[in-house]
DNA sequence: ATATTAGTATCGTATATCCGATATTGGATT
DNA sequence: AATCCAATATCGGATATACGATACTAATAT
């Protein structure tokens, strides 16, 4: 099924963002990328997400006793989430219009 | 190198965002996406992707005599292109703070 | 203690993405 | 007409992305 634009291969990204905003257990992603892109990722998709930023020191584990384990941004994770919006701005700087425009 | 946001997998996306604001060349779009993006895709990036948007039936050639081909949007295109900007806003609306804030 | 279950993790795989290198084309210059 | 050159096109391959299926784990319920 050939599609032109599925966005697809900013995962990591939205990941990121998500936890940025707020600790988040990877469930909870999946619940929160549903609503944003319709479809749930499965867990073969998001948990090697949360992987490998983990493995890269962008976020790391929280455990509060009795509660899903839940991820928050350290410090090297703020920076790259920086580093990475100004450049998404950058990239996308007229889809600005598009958000008044199209979405409410 | 791992890199944790690479912004890939939006290519297609962008081409067809571009041709939409006014038609445009292969090499006019490799030119402004080096200086949206920093790096310019090569030709074996481009030119498949324009050949599969043409495909699609997204996209179709312009042939100005005596100057570089270029591509326009067809019907079909419009509706591809009003649809993904429409996906796209609902997956990334929250960026549009993001705009205010970083870019200018 | 055992069973249940929600959440997490891993594995193998299909596909897409993008690249560098190379070939080809068509218009302009001579 | 022959040459040149910028633009276009193609090829093979490396890597990333995301998936479904399956397995594990820890907390709770029985």
């Amino acid at each position: 099924m050939k599609e032109c634009c599925e966005m697809k291969g900013f995962l990591s990204f939205i990941v990121l963002k998500l936890i940025s905003k707020g600790n988040m257990s990877g469930d909870e992603i999946r619940e929160e990328l549903k609503s944003r892109r319709g479809s749930k990722p499965s867990p073969g998709t998001i948990y090697p997400v949360l992987k490998s930023l983990s493995q890269s020191g962008f976020i790391e584990e929280v455990k509060s006793p009795g509660k899903a384990k839940k991820y928050r941004l350290t410090k090297k994770g703020k920076k790259e989430i920086a580093a990475a919006t100004k450049k998404f701005c950058e990239i996308f700087y007229d889809m600005e219009d598009d958000f008044h425009k199209c979405c409410r």
